[in-house]
DNA sequence: TTTTCAACTGCAATCGGTTTCGCAATCGGT
DNA sequence: ACCGATTGCGAAACCGATTGCAGTTGAAAA
């Protein structure tokens, strides 16, 4: 909102013109002779316009905006997928709004209505781990904007849905400690109100079923933050009968569970194995190299970001059923197994 | 932009009133009776009532949003930076409207560009590396937004700028390493085009020549991603006369000057003491702990958003000397020296 | 009974850009 | 010179919320 607010109508005056000649000037109609095109495109540049999107946006019923609700930008994951989602959304001409709900129900929600009264399009949404119902989604779904959640799904609702197949993912990285001869395996989960720590757990107790192994439950703990996963992690390294492998489900939990690690002294595989789901930019940061399911951030906002122009694209009333994606998180080889 | 546009007038039929006494009913305007105002919020409510903050914006000629442009939101600083302004954005009411440029010059215009037409009421930016000309930022405040510069400044410009006093937290640094008994020091600088690299740059030269050392041309690298960082610190490490220390100015510099280090197998601190500005999520990764500057990310967005807003506040004819304003990185202590 | 005033509410304009419809001028062809 | 077609442009409505102004109603005061 500036002080100089030149409009269209500044530029009909200086011309004598119309605002609709201006108008359709500006973006080159068939119906405006190249003789008024040019005399309006250089008045436009000397008065320095620059169109009104809020005021188009207005009359078009669309703003070329999406709304994009992360619990937090912090670490890797999120930017990751902040920089596929934008890339896609600068495909198509569109911009993005960016929120956060710093992982609170409330903010989620008032984040939820802030987009819907910018008109944003379609909204991508990963859901706050203090969110336990879901009603503030259903209603933005059920006003026809379209949402796609990534990482951290909702089911059950219409809406897309893309994310990792966790479940194989973390089964994977399991196996992968149990082929290397660990048999004292703990995991350090998030909150267990969500759906991907659910279902990583799950991967996890699959792999030490396949295996013969029981499950300890004092091998696994459940954190929210960094400082959380270091204080669980040192309270599992000071058992008498402690892990020989710790398997952290995002980087946020295996900064912690690192930094445990590191003030304990243990050295890295030889006295302890470590696997999780980690960004490369993130993994390559220790020493060894971690090694780590790749969480396909980029990917993930890619696709989530296409599927939900796909649904932009169609007519709101064709009702198609909601669909479930995966990726598939490849295992990254370093050097902490 | 929805597909069930539950607009004023709608609610306006249904209760056969005017769109205007709805209006006031919903904001309690003082002219409405306490019956209608109840009758209008509850139709409101079950109807699922929106406003449309793009009708209001055009109307207000205010927006309510604030513009954002970072060079990049991966890493360590910019999301600490982002959790700054949001915080003081969303004390006043605001939304922020995030944009990278991707370091690129071009796409740091049309990010602008974008702003402006999204109406705006103020910017923050942290300039692209690429950029050397500034006209499309004396465009913007010459249209009357104002802006304030944060971390990669632009001076001159009749804009506020807000920054950590880099030369001194250089200084500092280097001269950290100086009484730890290093001399053989090595900087990995950015981009020299930013001012920011240009003063840390300039704080390493004065510690240096305050002990009375030579400055060693081959011992100043610069370079603008991780992996170029890991590439010339390698050829830093194999030089006849490596260094003993390195000062990294970046974490995105910082990270790859570790890796080079980790793959030549050195030891922190023993073979080489190294030093940087890092966020303290980031220098506490390793293992030890880095000794850095706290760039104070946070502190940095919180003190740009506010002095914004100062702007905001004032009328804009009301010229205001441009402000420049620093702060102090203090150094905290790891083991890396 | 008339005046006065407060309490409510509606009309219509406004923000800036877009678009439908239609009009006037010009052009080509006969 | 006449007719239909084309070109170039303007008038006005529209998007949804807001607001200055004016109008209506009812009750209290004169």
């Amino acid at each position: 909102m500036a002080g100089n607010p030149v409009t269209l109508q500044d530029i009909a005056d200086l011309l004598g013109l119309s605002r609709a000649t201006v108008s359709r000037a500006l973006k080159d109609h068939p119906d405006i002779s190249d003789i008024t095109k040019e005399s309006v495109k250089k008045v436009a540049e000397s008065l320095n316009y620059r169109p009104n999107l809020v005021a188009s946006s207005l009359r078009h019923k669309k703003s070329k905006v999406i709304g994009l609700i992360v619990p937090q930008i912090s670490y890797y994951f999120f930017p990751s997928v902040i920089h596929g989602i934008e890339k896609v959304v600068h495909k198509f001409g569109y911009n993005l709004l960016i929120l956060q709900s710093n992982e609170e129900y409330e903010r989620e929600k008032e984040n939820l209505e802030l987009l819907i009264s910018n008109n944003v399009e379609g909204i991508l949404a990963s859901v706050a781990r203090t969110t336990t119902n879901f009603n503030h989604f259903s209603r933005v779904i059920d006003y026809g904007v379209p949402i796609v959640f990534f990482d951290r799904v909702v089911k059950n609702l219409d809406a897309d849905v893309v994310l990792l197949d966790d479940i194989s993912g973390a089964y994977n990285s399991v196996k992968t400690l149990l082929e290397a001869g660990r048999r004292k395996i703990a995991i350090c989960t998030g909150n267990l109100n969500l759906l991907i720590s659910q279902n990583r757990l799950k991967g996890y107790k699959t792999a030490l079923q396949e295996f013969g192994l029981p499950l300890h439950h004092e091998y696994i703990v459940s954190c929210e933050w960094p400082e959380e996963a270091e204080h669980e992690t040192t309270e599992l390294l000071n058992m008498t009968n402690p892990p020989d492998a710790i398997f952290a489900i995002s980087d946020l939990t295996m900064s912690g569970v690192m930094k445990a690690i590191h003030r304990k002294g243990l050295k890295i595989p030889d006295d302890i194995s470590v696997i999780g789901f980690c960004e490369d930019s993130f993994r390559t940061i220790y020493n060894p190299p971690l090694t780590a399911i790749n969480p396909m951030g980029f990917e993930i906002g890619q696709k989530a970001c296409e599927v939900l122009f796909e649904r932009i694209g169609k007519n709101q009333f064709v009702r198609l059923d909601p669909r479930v994606i995966y990726l598939d998180g490849p295992l990254m080889e370093g050097g902490s197994v």
